[in-house]
This record gives structure tokens, sequence and C-alpha cells, in this order.
DNA sequence: ACCCAGGTGTTTC
DNA sequence: GAAACACATGGG
């Protein structure tokens, strides 16, 4: 295939609406695959969220496999602190992890005693309360985890947004930024729920392609 | 040998 | 508050 010429464009984008439109086009994400985090709405998840945190998600997935061999994806297993810090090896920083993952098990198992109540209760400040769980994780948590309408903002957002122009100083701030217009515009064919679930699984398709380090091709855009 | 990856908590100014 | 650091592995 010879010299693929891309159109280099400068990008106006107004608010996290016209990002979302815009990144739609470009089929980042396979219809079927509503919302986008593997296996969405299971305890699954809510490790995944956990492991993920400053590492990749293909070592994510090594973990993840290895919890899953020794059936240790569940509540009752997480506290299994050896075994699971062997397993979840491949992601990294796993001391910290595991007593992580543990600890937050038990406080489930202890407040809302399963996980499908934990998703019909738990809150966005129950889970920051939890050692462990930034804003970004918990609105994973509630996101993908629980179905709820949660926006995950993430250093691809903001690195994202950077490279369009924009500036922000605050995960609160990048998170109003891509909900910005979607309630306005937004013409209701699907759950809202789902709208933010593709919207933030697009953007780290998107990045995860083209952007690496402080470096962005925004050609395809 | 360096920088990076679907962050978070602690310490220090 | 913000800035610096630890956490830890494996790929580019």
């Amino acid at each position: 295939m010879e010299g693929v010429s891309y159109k280099k464009l400068i990008l106006k984008i107004n608010n996290g609406y016209e990002l979302y439109e815009k990144l739609k086009e470009l089929n980042l994400i396979e219809d079927a695959d509503v919302r986008w985090w593997p296996h969405s709405g299971t305890f699954e998840v809510v490790i995944g969220a956990i492991l993920t945190q400053n590492s990749q998600w293909t070592k994510v997935e090594l973990s993840l496999e290895n919890l899953r061999k020794f059936n240790l994806l569940n509540l009752e297993s997480l506290s299994q602190l050896d075994v699971v810090t062997e397993a979840i090896k491949p992601s990294g920083m796993y001391n910290q992890k595991a007593e992580r993952l543990k600890l937050l098990s038990e406080n489930i198992k202890m407040t809302f005693g399963d996980f499908e109540t934990f998703c019909a209760e738990v809150s966005r400040e129950w889970l920051l309360e939890q050692k462990g769980i930034g804003q970004e994780s918990a609105d994973s948590i509630l996101c993908y985890a629980c179905k709820r309408d949660a926006m995950v903002s993430d250093s691809y957002s903001a690195r994202l947004l950077n490279h369009l122009g924009w500036e922000f100083s605050s995960y609160d701030d990048v998170q109003s930024f891509l909900k910005s217009g979607i309630d306005d515009f937004y013409d209701g064919e699907k759950e809202l729920s789902i709208v933010y679930a593709q919207f933030h699984g697009m953007i780290v398709e998107f990045c995860k392609r083209h952007c690496k380090g402080k470096k962005i091709d925004l050609e395809l855009l």
C-alpha cells in the first residue's frame, strides 16, 4: 500500500459531546461489546480496575487469567493474600494491589454482603473511602461493574484534550468537560450509562493506537 | 538505559 | 494545594 496520505486538520472541539460524535465515526469499539470493559457487570471489573492502575491492560489480562485459573475471581478468595499476590505479579505493584484487593473484598462483604447488593447500593463516596480506589477507579467501577451513569476520566482523556488545545487542572474539570453537551444533545437512543461507557472506551482505544507518551497523532480525527 | 502503562497514597514544601 | 516519590513488572 503506497503512500497512505493522511489529511491533517485542526480539530475544533467545543465540548464533550462533539468529541464523542467524532470518535464514534472511527468505529473504535465493536457494537456488540456495548459497555467496552471486558466482562462488564461482573466482579472481575472491580479487580481489573485496581490491577490496571499504572500498568498495561495486556498485563492485567495475564493476572486475571491467573486469578481465574485458581478460581480467585470472587469475594471470598481474595482474602488469600499469598496466592493472590503470586497470581497478579504480571501487572506489577502486586504487594500493594493484593493488600488492597483483600481489604476491599472484606469491606464489600462486611458492608453489602454480596456483589449484587454492592452494585445496587454502593456510592462513589463509599468507594473513595477504600484504600487504593481513587476517582478514576471509583468511576470505572460505577460505570463498568455497576452500570451506573458515571463518566470515567483518565490520563488519556486529559492528554487527548490537551492536544486539542484544552488544559485542565483536575480530574473533576476533565470529567465535567467530557460530560458537557451530552445531556443537551444526546438523542436518547441508548441508555446514558452506555453512552458514558462507550465514550471512555473510545478515548482509550483511540489513545492506545495514536498516543504514545507526550506524542499523539491526530491525523485520524 | 530510559520511558511508558486504562493511578493512588504519603510525604514535603 | 502542588510537587516529588514509592509502588513493580515487562515492552518498546
